[in-house]
DNA sequence: GAGGCGTGGCG
DNA sequence: TCGCCAAGCCT
């Protein structure tokens, strides 16, 4: 079983190894451990070809720690605008900023020390120290846990503390101690692209002579996970307030809100017995303290968040009577239509900016 | 331990 | 259309 993870799985890496940007070795035939490290927090609950795009914004606009340490966080948000989960950006921002000041820049090759840095969990402390400085720490993924499930047939929660202190037990045994990274890299390539959740190609898996869940012709009945609850559904409205010189209001949420850092179009919740229009205008009342009046509906955005849907209402307001000041301390800003590119939105907003926009070029007869 | 935290793709 | 999921971490 061991020489099939350490023989035949790492063989069939070595054809299949999929190119990626992180992957490439530094002048000095060494990985850059902060580009390995970039890399894997943006692979964070993230698929590959999302993520590759990004990796090649942000390195060539941070080149290295100190670059990102030096930035700022509106900088660092918007080359991560889209990715999603944007704490890990505020996180790793503030992690370069740590390892600057307390380890002289250079990316820290000590478990411990790598773990103290915020967004660095036994994931990617295993992952980022196994590939650049060769430390044999075995990484427990999604993709390690779906292999080892089908290989040994475990039926348990995989999501349960004990089943997962089961696997990494596992994962620990199975690993290469000589070649920790190329072991790494080649269970987590095996899960993303032949032991896939569904239709998995076991025809061609390394592994399938050992396979327990393939011997019983049911690899997709692992790994067992129990189901999510349902998740709610909110309406918004938000409102688009332009000025005589065009340009739009706009708010920074709150630091350690959802969506943290980013921008947005002033609004909130519709209440129960309250019409979308009604909303926007009590929502700017209340955030902004201005009075304003919903001229014409701009847009309505279907949006997933991770754990809640929504349904978002924008109206074109107009403004009737005070000047917008942020009741919550949050950053406000006048910013020319055109200019809303410079700025890091959320997906459903930047919907709404694409139908702002395309309004003003073809403006609907009313 | 359970739940918060984005987004896009796929069956 | 909809639920599930993808190289997790934090509280």
């Amino acid at each position: 079983m061991r020489a099939a993870f350490r023989e035949a799985l790492p063989a069939w890496f070595d054809g299949a190894r999929r190119p990626m940007p992180w992957r490439e070795p530094g002048p000095d035939g060494r990985r850059d451990p902060y580009r390995v490290w970039v890399s894997e927090v943006m692979l964070q609950q993230t698929r590959v070809e999302t993520a590759t795009p990004y990796f090649r914004r942000f390195t060539e606009r941070f080149p290295t720690v100190r670059d990102l340490a030096e930035a700022g966080q509106d900088e660092v948000l918007k080359l991560w605008e889209g990715l999603g989960y944007y704490s890990r950006a505020r996180n790793l921002h503030r992690a370069a900023q740590q390892v600057v000041a307390d380890h002289d820049g250079e990316v820290p090759s000590d478990e411990e020390a790598f773990r103290a840095l915020p967004g660095a969990g036994p994931y990617t402390a295993a992952a980022v120290l196994s590939l650049a400085f060769d430390t044999p720490l075995a990484v427990l993924d999604g993709n390690v846990i779906r292999v080892l499930t089908r290989v040994f047939a475990i039926d348990a929660d995989a999501r349960s503390g004990r089943t997962r202190r089961q696997l990494q037990d596992l994962a620990d045994v199975l690993l290469d101690p000589a070649h920790p990274g190329r072991w790494n890299e080649s269970v987590m390539e095996l899960g993303a692209t032949v032991c896939t959740p569904r239709s998995p190609a076991c025809p061609r898996c390394p592994l399938n002579d050992v396979c327990q869940a393939y011997a019983r012709g049911a690899p997709e009945a692992f790994p067992v996970v129990s189901k999510r609850a349902p998740v709610p559904h909110h309406t918004i409205a938000v409102g688009l307030v332009i000025d005589d010189a065009s340009r739009v209001l706009i708010q920074r949420r709150p630091e350690d809100a959802m969506l943290g850092g980013l921008w947005e179009f002033p609004g909130g919740k519709v209440e129960d017995g309250e019409t979308p229009g009604e909303a926007c205008v009590r929502e700017l009342r209340e955030e902004l303290a201005v009075e304003v009046e919903v001229s014409a509906p701009i847009a309505r955005v279907e949006h997933a968040y991770s754990h809640f849907r929504i349904t978002m209402h924008a109206f074109r307001c107009r403004l009737v009577s005070g000047e917008p000041a942020s009741e919550t301390g949050e950053p406000i800003a006048w910013v020319p239509i055109d200019a809303l590119d410079d700025y890091a939105f959320p997906r459903a907003n930047r919907r709404v900016i694409e139908a702002l926009i395309e309004e003003a070029r073809a403006p609907r007869l009313l």
